[in-house]
DNA sequence: GTTAGCACTCAATATGTTTGAGTGCTAAGC
DNA sequence: GCTTAGCACTCAAACATATTGAGTGCTAAC
């Protein structure tokens, strides 16, 4: 977290006003027009004194030495860190995001979604919510589906209720009795196991071809969700950032998922809880150039968690955004960990379960 | 199909040149720089001629007076229905999309990820591909799968290889092997039974509340899936349309599913077989105003099939986007039909599996 | 039917002018 | 010593006015 140089109250009340004006109108304010607009008991030279000790210290500047003063991206991360009070979206709006969660299906990829569309709509920005995964993913229940001929569906299930399918060929045909058969047998040897373990087991025990081959698969599968690649991203919401210019090429970012699995890492790497603003790619990401995401990770941290977020212009509306994020983040952990993870709590390895709900923001 | 008017052979020729010109170079042509680009045997006057001609028909037309000649959107039909030749995407950029395909594991969602990009990255444009859907679906195996406490994920295998995946909550914590009583009675009930199969049975037979609850979700999945509503969709290249403003707005029509899921059955209700190029949006759709979009169904006609396209500017490159479409759609027709539908060969109700594989372009 | 010739058109570009919101600076005021 | 009125100065934006040149339509000759 950057050190700022303390301002005066005076200075950080105009930048506050610099910042909400621009936000608002998106013109450059001038010392005159801000004077007037917030009747403000000094006058427009005192202003512009400020002005220059903002611009010196780096708030502020202009397009042209003639122009009104717009925010610098440091100027927005110290409103944003410093000058943005406690903000709640309104009772209406929570309530009827509630009842669409409520009215939802009980499937992870529907809420997934329906968070998506109402980050967009609520914050009038675009957004995206990657699928929750667990670090260290369990074995829970395998089942072998017989199709036309030597074709397979094999269909695993993890701890943390995740579904993994996927199809294999097989030497010759087998009855659908002898592959379920063959599924619980695995099902007894290999519940609760990791993929560690598994590979463990498979080296040692002995298992004829088919066992192998399934087995292999599922560690596939397994691996593969540990690995932390995103496979599932719910977008919307693109629409809306697609006429600003400095916004559109965001896209790019929210498109393509290894750069966005990029910025995630790093992010979280370095980031600390709750939700945080990232201001202009903070100068490392060149696809944020312009714009602000706003992003929280949702669901159990540290064993079942994904993140959430919004992303538009720098010029947005923080206040609103940031309890947008934070509440929809907070409803899907809540929801997550209600119908998904409750039970892993019978496994000795996780203990200590980090919900991050506020419940002064959630109850109502 | 719209009735065009005779044209010359030489105004024929002129039109394809100035269509492939303009989708070259994006400026308006004119009757000398047409001349000496082409090094035609015939003076810029008589192009001059032929223009107004062409005009005339409303191929052709200018931004004002004085301006070169572009292809209007009837321009553009008439090339596309009479002047495209066949043509081919070279042999290695075929093969390069064959590998792929073949590198990827065996699962639907993979395949249509894998297509979009492909079409993106081949075309140059944005693309999208939905997922195949049956008409008249049928329950092929059911599993139930105990969860912490009430919660129940039910894990729903539909003949054609769709697996669709729901939690339900119960009254009262029931062990697995209860649970998987219950699982097996009603596969053995139901097998190859479709929606309407399912309810009759329902409503007549005797089942426990449980079992008419699991029944009850089984017929929602079902009959959604039967709905035809668009599930699943990848989107892909949307950065490719961000630049231009008249195609930009397309990407209203790709996020918002609904506007998606209405414009392709509209379009399916009155297009023919194989490849369809909409132009201009055929004046039907706002949202494709100054794009065009080459589709085409894949899959198993009437039975199992998706849609997928390009989506791009006017001016874009046709024989070479709709070679693209045409060959993934081929592709895409015979993994689906090798992987997921063979099976269905045995049911007696679907006798006629109409393969749209152009064989000529598939073997190399 | 085709072509050379020519006057005409008009977007694009460059150049000049005006306007006004906004600034920095200075000197006077509290 | 901070605040303020006053004033000359700046500069993007808006508007007006030439200049240019690719391209046209038309006519008369081939």
């Amino acid at each position: 977290m950057v050190e700022f140089q303390q301002l005066t109250e005076r200075q950080e009340r105009i930048l506050a006003m610099v910042v909400r004006s621009y936000i608002e109108t998106g013109k450059p304010v001038g010392s005159k027009a801000l004077v007037e607009e917030y009747g403000l008991d000094f006058s427009s030279a005192t202003v512009r004194n400020d002005f220059a000790a903002l611009g010196e210290l780096g708030y502020v500047a202009q397009l042209h030495t003639s122009a009104g003063r717009i925010p610098t991206e440091r100027g927005y991360r110290y409103f944003v860190q410093k000058l943005l009070g406690e903000f709640h979206l309104p009772l209406h709006e929570r309530q009827m995001i509630r009842h669409q969660f409520h009215q939802a299906r009980l499937e992870l990829s529907q809420w997934m979604r329906l968070s998506a569309a109402i980050l967009a709509r609520t914050s009038g920005s675009a957004s995206f919510v990657t699928a929750p995964q667990s670090r260290a993913n369990r074995f829970k229940h395998l089942q072998l589906i017989a199709t036309q001929g030597r074709l397979v569906l094999m269909v695993l299930v993890l701890f943390g209720g995740e579904v993994k399918q996927q199809m294999l060929t097989l030497a010759e045909p087998l009855s659908q009795h002898r592959l379920s058969t063959v599924a619980d047998r695995l099902n007894a040897i290999f519940h609760e196991k990791d993929s560690d373990e598994i590979a463990a087991r498979l080296s040692a025990g002995q298992f004829d071809t088919l066992e192998s081959e399934v087995i292999n698969l599922v560690l596939d599968s397994l691996r593969r969700a540990d690995h932390r690649s995103i496979s599932d991203i719910y977008r919307d919401g693109l629409v809306n950032i697609l006429e600003d210019e400095g916004t559109r090429h965001a896209i790019r970012l929210l498109e393509e998922r290894t750069l966005l699995a990029s910025v995630l890492t790093e992010q979280e790497a370095q980031g600390g809880e709750g939700v945080q603003v990232v201001i202009g790619g903070d100068g490392r990401w060149e696809e944020l150039k312009d714009c602000t995401m706003i992003l929280s990770r949702y669901g159990v941290t540290e064993s079942f968690s994904g993140t959430l977020a919004v992303v538009g212009p720098t010029r947005m509306p923080y206040d609103r955004n940031v309890a947008a994020v934070r509440y929809v983040a907070d409803l899907m952990s809540s929801f997550v960990y209600d119908y998904f993870l409750q039970e892993t709590a019978d496994l000795p390895e996780n203990t200590l379960y980090q919900i991050e709900v506020d419940n002064s923001d959630s109850i109502e």
